[in-house]
DNA sequence: CGAAAAACCTGCATGC
DNA sequence: TGCATGCAGGTTTTTC
C-alpha cells in the first residue's frame, strides 16, 4: 500500500519524466477518479491542456506536480494526486499494451513521448486540479528527496501535517515540539503516528514496523509516555521510511509499482507486518494479530508490553 | 469540540 | 460450480 516511500518513489519518478512537457489531452475513463473538482473530469481537462508540469512535489502520501502559467510563468495550481490503497502513476505509452488495463482511470497525453497514466484498483485514489494556498504551518519547508521546497500547498493538502523526511522535522527545535504535541494527547501511540494531521506519511505497515523498532506496544498511552521513548518511536519511523525507500518502497500481489511499473521489495524486510504466527526476528517468539481500528495490528507479545 | 465509528470501493481468498 | 462472507485500508464524513 502507498505510504510515505512509495509516494516519494512515485514523485522522484515524476520528476525525471513529465516535468517541462505541454500536455495536449486529458481523459477521464471515470468520473469518480476526479474528485474534489467542482466541475469534474471537464474542468480539469480545461485547467491542464495547454500547461506544463513544473515540479514534482509531495507532502505525506499527497503528490502534486505544479504547473507553468500558459506564458511559462505563474503557479497557482497543481495537478494533486493521493494514491488511496492501489492508486499507481504510471509512465507508459500507449503501444504498451496497457490499453487493456482495466483499471486505467485518467490519462494525461503529452506533445511527446509517452502518456502519464493514473491506474487505480480500488479506487479509493484520485486525481484534482487545487489552488496552491499558503502553508499555515511555518512556511517553506518542503519534503525529503531533493524535491523543491513548498512554500504553498494544495488546498486539500492544507490541513496535512510535514513528514518525517521533511528537513524541518529534522532540526533538533521542531522535532521536540512534534514530541510535545504526541504526548500532549491522550490515546494510544498508534492513532498519533496515524494522525496526518500530527504526522504524515505513516500508513498501517510502517507503523506497525516502527512499533516493533522501537519495542513498543500499539496502545501505549501517549500521555504516559516518557518524552525518550516518544523520540525513540519518532526515529524508528523515520528510519524505516528511508529504509524502505533505498528499497523502492512495499508492494504486495503487484498492486503496487512506481512510475515506470517496476515493483518494490521493501516487503521482504518486514518483521511484523502481515508475519503472523512467524517468528519475530528479534526474539523469536510468534508474531500475533489484532484488529485495532478497524484494521490490522501485527506486533511481538514478547519485545512489545501492552500496557496494563 | 474531540474522538470514534461508518462509508467509500474492488478483487481476491475462503467457506459452505 | 456458485454464492456469500471476510479482508485489505487512507481519507472523508457522520455520529456520539
Amino acid at each position: 500500500m502507498p505510504e510515505l516511500p512509495e509516494v516519494e518513489t512515485v514523485r522522484s519518478g515524476l520528476a525525471d519524466h513529465v516535468l517541462g512537457r505541454r500536455i495536449t489531452g486529458v481523459q477521464v475513463l471515470r468520473d469518480r477518479a476526479v474528485r474534489r473538482q467542482a466541475g469534474g473530469a471537464e474542468e480539469m481537462r480545461a485547467l491542464l491542456t495547454g500547461r506544463a508540469f513544473s515540479a514534482a512535489v509531495r507532502r505525506g502520501k499527497f503528490c502534486w506536480l505544479t504547473l507553468d502559467g500558459p506564458g511559462g510563468v505563474g503557479e497557482d495550481y497543481a495537478l494533486l494526486a493521493h494514491l488511496g490503497m492501489s492508486g499507481q502513476l504510471l509512465v507508459a505509452d500507449a503501444a504498451s499494451g496497457a490499453a487493456t488495463n482495466p483499471h486505467l482511470r485518467v490519462r494525461v497525453e503529452f506533445a511527446d513521448g509517452p502518456d502519464l497514466w493514473f491506474v487505480d484498483q480500488r479506487t479509493f485514489g484520485y486525481l484534482t486540479v487545487a489552488d496552491l494556498v499558503p502553508t499555515s504551518d511555518g512556511g517553506p519547508g518542503g519534503d525529503a528527496g531533493g524535491s523543491p521546497v513548498a512554500p504553498l500547498l494544495p488546498a486539500p493538502v492544507a490541513h496535512i501535517a510535514r513528514d518525517l523526511l521533511d528537513p524541518v522535522l529534522a532540526e533538533p527545535a521542531a522535532r521536540a515540539a512534534l514530541n510535545r504535541r504526541v504526548r500532549a494527547g491522550r490515546r494510544g501511540i498508534k492513532r498519533a503516528l496515524l494522525d496526518q494531521e500530527l504526522i504524515s506519511g505513516v500508513g498501517n505497515i510502517y507503523a506497525d514496523e516502527a512499533l516493533w523498532r522501537a519495542k513498543v506496544h500499539y496502545a501505549r498511552p501517549t500521555d504516559r509516555m516518557r518524552p525518550a521513548t516518544v523520540a525513540t518511536v519518532l526515529d524508528a519511523a523515520e528510519a524505516v521510511m528511508r529504509d524502505a525507500l533505498v528499497a523502492g518502497g512495499t508492494s504486495f500481489d503487484a498492486l503496487y509499482v512506481n512510475v515506470n511499473g517496476a515493483s518494490g521489495y521493501f516487503d521482504r524486510s518486514l518483521a511484523v507486518y502481515g508475519q503472523e504466527g512467524e517468528p519475530c526476528p528479534r526474539c523469536g517468539a510468534l508474531v500475533v494479530r489484532e484488529t485495532f481500528m478497524n484494521r490490522s495490528s501485527f506486533f511481538c507479545p514478547r519485545c512489545q508490553r501492552a500496557p496494563r
